[in-house]
DNA sequence: TTCGATTTAATCGTGTGCGATCTAATTACC
DNA sequence: GGTAATTAGATCGCACACGATTAAATCGAA
């Protein structure tokens, strides 16, 4: 069944970067979210739910924690008051410098080298597309 | 990242799961407890725990969302009584019987060939028992 | 220009997941 | 045989995740 081997990876997965974020007070989604916006700079929620395949109804109460622990502001844009903007901090920006050396720890645990790292994410990538489009 | 990639691609396999179980009444997680239930046979909470890779904080919950539907009974055992011994009735089993055809209509979603998908499966459940192997 | 449609977040209810803790039952050891 | 350690589930609190709905702002077509 590979439903079950891609469930319990990410299982896995979460499992094995619990303890790598939470020294940095992180949870996984809360790691997706500060990596995302110290990319890609300021961005709105649905910008910010583009990337990250997630709705409001998930984003936004992850995002007053954030903002809550100073990691990030929210702010009604000027210009269509629908819109809310989300910048980091420089409190969020340091955090995301401490976050950047998570994924290299994780590689480590994984076993695989670059290769089979690299192959294995595009397969996923490309799987993930085809279930679902971003954006659809 | 590999991380992101792996889930983002979990996610979207749930995605795809949904409207297939919808159907059915069943939550990905319970369709996967009536799976193993059906393919093993009675288990203990812990046994079925070790297959899923679940502690009993997240089973019992759901265990008794699906005895409250009538698909299992839940009984202590009368040798260990710590021990709570799940089985299908037999309602339980005529729906694992309908779900068994779910999995071959997911994997027409994913465009994938069956060798491709037998490889994705093996790395997937390689990867998962490095990072986190069962009973572990 | 105005009123209905659309867009954007937020809110609510349900269902996982997990860490920490609790209770009851069983086992181990002196 | 009695007490400590272990084991199995259950409970609690917190954090996602999503479907459905709501509210406010903006857009668009007659």
């Amino acid at each position: 069944m590979l439903c079950f081997a891609l469930h319990s990876a990410a299982h896995a997965m979460h499992a094995a970067y619990a303890p790598l974020l939470e020294p940095l007070g992180l949870t996984y989604p809360q790691y997706l979210a500060l990596s995302a916006l110290a990319a890609r700079g300021d961005q709105t929620v649905s910008e910010l739910g583009a990337d990250l395949r997630l709705e409001s109804n998930t984003l936004t109460p992850l995002l007053k924690r954030m903002e809550a622990a100073g990691w990030l502001s929210r702010r009604r844009d000027d210009r269509d008051e629908r819109q809310v903007r989300l910048s980091l901090t420089d409190e969020g920006r340091a955090l995301a410098e401490r976050a950047a050396g998570v994924p290299r720890a994780f590689g480590e645990k994984t076993g695989l080298d670059l290769a089979e790292i690299t192959d294995l994410r595009d397969i996923l990538s490309a799987l993930r597309d085809r279930l679902k489009p971003a954006r659809g």
